[in-house]
DNA sequence: CGACTGATTGAGATTGTTCAAGTTCGGTGG
DNA sequence: CCACCGAACTTGAACAATCTCAATCAGTCG
């Protein structure tokens, strides 16, 4: 799998070592999140920062790795500081399909689940906070403001997975690359202004089409397209820079 | 929109009456709902039901009518206690998509939002028990065992949502179809056994297609197949009988 | 440089849609 | 009870969109 002009690499994918997973210091904890205030450790006081911190480990991954598999038992809950997880589901003759991408300061892994209903793996580098499940459920019971951002990051992971089944029942293979790059650019820098956006993506042709329930060829081909029609340019095949969200938002149906 | 053969039609769709809306009383409260005990209000102590009787009205509704709007404000929740209801999402242009079905003892309301981001339309008759925002919200407040039953109902609408996004990206117009009629029965008859099973589908085939991504006339020709290769029988439209799960299973993919 | 991986492009096959009849079902009224 | 009506469903044929297969191109690594 590839990996981003801009990651930085820590070694081949099986060679995670000692060095790249060590206990997270308080008040370091979840320092790499520039927006913490907005995920799990936000809403955390100084007691359960400290209880936290004792029991995660900080881990930097390239892209490519699996966090958890489907079907596999589930030991710890991810928290995503830096890059993008995709969420993935495979039929037992191997088509794939891409379930949801999370981005900073999501969580990963399915809540109170013993057995994980999907794959998640690394799509960019990525740096997560790791916490065993019965800690995180424990601070859970005890902290209704951590509940409640749970609760919320949930029924907004159930909002965009509706939002996209729409995509994937009624779009057209064109609606559905120009409603890619419209949700990855709002995602990645979500305050931003103005028409024009500039990004990597996190996903190679291959992840971008099984999001899309498409096969590779189509989506390369309506990339071309819109790179035809001067609504977007390309270069090095991931990084992008869209010339007008209103066309490109248009063409998204 | 059509009736289910089982319904009890109440009047026409916009002559709801007085009759249809009466206050529930404790301990009647919710006894029309045979699985209780699995739904919201099996969460809660006499003292919590007798609060909530005040305040929730049980209504019945025939097919077809509009339960929130897609971005409409969200008044009160409804509590399924017979029937089916059905979630969409619309396109500018038209094109629909369902997101989702959901059966008794389903809660139906985006929780903790302003707004709808979808619209909840009854699929057959159904009864429901209308609730409203703030009660509920304060009730889950006070009630662990409650807000986790609730917890758990949008982290397993979630898994479908997902598991729904497999079939649509990436199945088959056949096994789409399959797949339905396999939710379906499994669905509305949780714990039958054996390979067959009977049952009067919930909904149209304009209603199948939408939440297939397909159009009537490949959801008819895919029954046809399903037909002549013996593996349901159809009578009277609505009516299936599905003569062996196994091979209805192998031809969902 | 040459091998390799990922992306693009083209041509033909396939799947599902569209459009246009038919047919069946359920209700209504004679 | 039966004939009739409209809505829902089924069927067929032509068409369009997407996939498949194959060749080519571009960038990266050794």
């Amino acid at each position: 799998m590839g990996r981003l002009a801009e990651s930085r690499y820590n070694g081949p994918a099986m060679d995670i070592t000692r060095s790249d997973i060590h206990n997270c210091e308080l008040p370091d904890l979840c320092k790499a999140c520039e927006v913490r205030h907005k995920g799990m450790c936000g809403a955390l006081n100084a007691t359960e920062l400290s209880y936290l911190s004792k029991h995660t480990r900080q881990l930097s991954q390239p892209a490519g790795e699996e966090l958890v598999g489907e079907s596999t038992e589930v030991q710890a809950y991810d928290n995503i500081m830096r890059g993008v997880v995709k969420l993935s589901k495979t039929l037992e003759d191997g088509r794939q399909q891409i379930v949801g991408l999370q981005f900073a300061p999501d969580l990963v892994g399915r809540l109170y689940a013993s057995e994980s209903p999907l794959t998640a793996e690394s799509a960019s580098s990525v740096e997560l906070c790791r916490v065993p499940r019965a800690i995180l459920e424990r601070l859970i019971e005890g902290n209704p403001t951590l509940r409640k951002r749970l609760m919320d990051q949930s029924l907004r992971e159930l909002d965009e997975a509706r939002d996209w089944m729409v995509t994937l029942g009624r779009k057209s293979a064109a609606e559905k690359v120009a409603s890619l790059l419209l949700l990855i650019a709002t995602h990645l820098d979500p305050d931003a202004e103005g028409e024009r956006r500039v990004f990597d993506l996190p996903v190679s042709r291959l992840d971008i089409a099984d999001y899309l329930g498409l096969t590779i060829e189509t989506v390369s081909r309506n990339f071309t397209r819109l790179k035809t029609d001067r609504i977007i340019q390309i270069t090095a095949n991931r990084h992008i820079e869209v010339l007008s969200l209103t066309r490109l938002r248009a063409r998204a149906g």
